[in-house]
DNA sequence: TTAGAATTTGATTAACCAATCAAAAAATAA
DNA sequence: TTATTTTTTGATTGGTTAATCAAATTCTAA
């Protein structure tokens, strides 16, 4: 499946990736080809050919170094507490972070998400992610022991508050403008989640 | 701009509408096209040109119909409270029951809000919606107004906890599957609001 | 009834698309 | 060096797209 990959070959699916992510930033998904893309990296169209078997598999790589990337960056702040509570705020703080940060990754990814979809028709955004997102797991968990040992509060429902978690650090995300106060906002999700948990 | 537009006219201009909700739930936006459109409304193609101008005419008109669906339904449930409290629970839950009930018109927005773009490329969800939405706004102004009454705590500022909610229903919508139980995550989101704002 | 207007069709057009492929170029090995 | 493999190009193919338009049909009003 996986064959071993030239040094070279590898170089250039990594920008050809990052190829990628550039358009949709640009143009978005939909008016995404691979012409565009071939243009960007100042390469000819038939050579994404020769490294991708086709579209879907280089939008699949390029999605999955985008989960793998935000995966990454959260779980490393993650690691650096013990403390449950503080990795509860971690948590938090780290997505919002993430998601100021590295912009170009967040936009590639819901361009991604919202607009490809499986060989089965299945758009990604309607994929049951709660049960296999890795990152919804985590917090899952951590909300979870939290109230096994007794740091958090036995009334509420780890699940319902992870998606409530999750949902208002994405609905952030897509209200990145000069008016919004992303660090204000980080402030008073944490007092909120505090109230929840505590 | 708005011409006046005869009976059949209008008649047939909603029968495409309906019909392009129905192939944005079959295939998605990317797929979508102004053949399939007509396939699904058994017109020909040359029909939706005649009563439209073009397809950006054609989405945008689906996009106001759809959000005017959404807000009729939402502020319908609330007027028939006078309560606050009771006002902000009824917001909640219409809007997890309209995710719920019109589930088509919910695909259909969320496969135009991520996908279509304004005519300067900017895609809808990069838009700024808190500042324009009369959802978020109505929803801000009850937080808002419960704290003067002192019906709600001082301890939670409004714009931050009006994207919670927000952020909270929308992620719900993504979660649609057997083995999520909408009833549970309702009652559970309001316990955990009510947290925040008593 | 009938002329004119509104509506509808389906073929046509030009642009763009993903993928293929023969040929060239570059890298590697012997 | 030379032979072989890997990488790269860009033209080509067959397909889809939105929009146009002449012609046909249906509706409307006088």
């Amino acid at each position: 499946m996986t064959k071993e990959k030239t040094f070279i070959s590898e170089a250039r699916r990594e920008q050809i990736l990052k190829a990628t992510i550039d358009v949709l930033n640009d143009i978005g998904y939909v008016k995404l080809s691979l012409a565009k893309i071939a243009k960007q990296a100042k390469i000819s169209t038939g050579l994404i050919s020769y490294h991708f078997a086709d579209k879907e598999e280089l939008i699949q790589h390029t999605l999955n170094y985008l989960i793998g990337a935000q995966l990454e960056f959260i779980e490393e702040r993650m690691k650096a507490e013990t403390d449950i509570f503080e990795q509860l705020l971690a948590y938090i703080t780290a997505t919002l972070t993430y998601q100021n940060e590295y912009v170009e990754n967040n936009v590639a990814l819901i361009e991604i998400i919202f607009n490809a979809r499986t060989e089965d028709n299945i758009p990604y955004y309607k994929l049951n992610e709660e049960e296999e997102d890795p990152l919804y797991l985590r917090l899952e968990t951590i909300l979870s022991e939290g109230q096994e040992k007794r740091i958090f509060s036995a009334d509420f429902d780890p699940k319902a508050t992870a998606i409530l978690i999750n949902g208002a650090a994405s609905e952030s995300m897509l209200l990145q403008s000069e008016s919004f106060d992303i660090k204000n906002y980080q402030q008073e999700l944490i007092k909120m989640v505090t109230k929840i948990v505590k």
